[in-house]
DNA sequence: GCCAACGTTGGC
DNA sequence: GCCAACGTTGGC
């Protein structure tokens, strides 16, 4: 069982939306290192952080969880699609996916601003300068500290 | 919308 | 395999 941080501008997917979806797939990564965590790490049942980045403000928004493993993505394979990539094919993914289910939203947005201010959580990586990394690690100490902040009486 | 920080690409 | 140019991310 993993902890995670996942962004995605609310503009494009937000945690509203995947309230209302239920579940969703996490379509796009084309970012290597997000990419190998999400092939690689990832596993049904670990939680993950919804993160709001280029929002007004930017910050935790949630919690989802992983229900499905690493497996590739088919968006990379239509030529149509603006995530198409002709390196990828059937044969030899270069890009993958997960499936995510809503877990709960947040009262409101954890603002950036908090999560670098709160000492239990230095050393976060999100909250580290140029931190860009789309798909991050995080540690059970960081994720149930923030689910606090975020005023939940219960972790999922 | 600016721009710093970073990742990727491609010429050599 | 170096590294400059380019593209993208994301806070502000």
């Amino acid at each position: 069982m993993a902890y995670w941080l996942m962004k995605c501008e609310p503009s494009a997917y937000s945690i509203d939306d995947l309230e209302k979806d239920g579940s969703s797939s996490w379509e796009g990564v084309r970012n290597y290192q997000a990419r190998n965590i999400m092939r690689d790490q990832m596993q049904p049942g670990d939680l993950a952080l919804f993160y709001h980045s280029n929002a007004e403000p930017s910050g935790v928004a949630g919690v989802m969880k992983i229900v499905r493993a690493g497996y590739p993505d088919h968006l990379a394979f239509d030529a149509s699609h603006k995530y198409y990539d002709a390196r990828s094919t059937p044969d030899k993914p270069v890009w993958y996916m997960v499936d995510v289910a809503f877990v709960t939203k947040f009262a409101s947005i954890l603002p950036l601003q908090q999560i670098k201010a709160e000492p239990r959580l230095k050393g976060i990586m999100v909250a580290q300068q140029g931190s860009r990394l789309s798909v991050q690690p995080l540690s059970e100490e960081h994720f149930k500290v923030i689910c606090a902040m975020a005023g939940r009486k219960k972790l999922p």
